[in-house]
DNA sequence: AATGAAACCTGACAGC
DNA sequence: TGCTGTCAGGTTTCAT
């Protein structure tokens, strides 16, 4: 489920949730598929730690952990939500979900859990602070290097804007709803749009995560905290998931088609 | 090197 | 009620 804006949001609610909490012990499930460490190295790395702090790289969520009165030997836990994935804090007595993978006991007496029915999320231990991931954050990068990333590119616009190795948090939703602000068809080759047009791309990512991180904030703690269906108060989406109903600009119908597997909203006046 | 299609999974929903 | 087909906001792998 979870774009940049999505994890950014529950990376902090999180954050205020957890950040000096020891983790006790931890319970991990039976299916393997979305531990990317083994199951023993996850628990070692994770019992007996302190979490100093929650932050977001990417689409992945990265928990800091130090031991707490001893050498320093940091080491960090990594979440990566994939489509389905939660992290939710919880009460003991609050019922296990089905599809719940680990569950790490702490002092305060709550629970971390990780959820994911559909097993597209990963979780992994990292030891110290090794944790690195490619691309460049599309909030923190300037211009001329983001406009460098796609030089030569023959592919979709819409693809590269989708490839965590050149930009990373950016997905489905955001994709489609930068390009529509930008007035740039997402089938244009990415080597093939102007500077004026890229320009406008790089101004309408930025503004649509940040829009979309300011309307998130607001109900995260519904998120993390509780059965976990609460979701994210919706930003408006002008294109993605709009097929048939009337651009918001100019009143012709969105267009929806796949690019690289990947349904693909735009307004066929608007975007050129 | 880069691109597209297929694969990895379960669940929700529409239509019959 | 239950079946079938389609779709899902992500990433990796494999074949061109």
């Amino acid at each position: 489920m979870p774009e940049l804006p999505e994890v950014e949001t529950i990376a902090r609610g999180l954050a205020r949730r957890i950040i000096g909490e020891a983790i006790e012990s931890v319970w991990i499930g039976q299916r393997s598929q979305p531990l990317k460490s083994p199951a023993k190295e996850i628990a070692r790395t994770l019992t007996g730690k302190r979490i100093t702090a929650v932050r977001r790289m990417g689409k992945h969520i990265v928990i800091d952990l130090e031991t707490p009165n001893g050498a320093p030997r940091p080491a960090q836990w990594i979440v990566h939500l994939g489509m389905t994935g939660r992290l939710l804090v919880c009460q003991p007595s609050d019922a296990v979900e089905k599809h719940t993978h680990l569950v790490a006991h702490l002092a305060s007496g709550r629970e971390l859990r990780f959820v994911d029915p559909r097993m597209f999320g990963k979780l992994s231990v990292v030891r110290g602070n090794g944790f690195t991931t490619a691309g460049s954050e599309p909030l923190d990068i300037g211009f001329e290097l983001f406009a460098g990333l796609f030089r030569g590119r023959r592919t979709p616009m819409k693809s590269a804007l989708l490839n965590q190795k050149l930009l990373r948090g950016v997905g489905n939703i955001y994709a489609d709803e930068s390009l529509f602000r930008a007035g740039v068809r997402p089938r244009r080759r990415a080597a093939r749009v102007r500077r004026d047009e890229m320009q406008r791309l790089f101004d309408g990512l930025q503004a649509v995560l940040n829009e979309a991180i300011a309307a998130g904030g607001s109900s995260v703690s519904d998120y993390v905290d509780a059965n976990g269906d609460a979701g994210f108060f919706q930003l408006e989406h002008r294109v993605y998931g709009r097929e048939g109903e009337p651009c918001l600009v100019c009143g012709t119908a969105i267009k929806r088609v796949v690019i690289g597997g990947r349904s693909s909203h735009y307004c066929p006046r608007c975007q050129k």
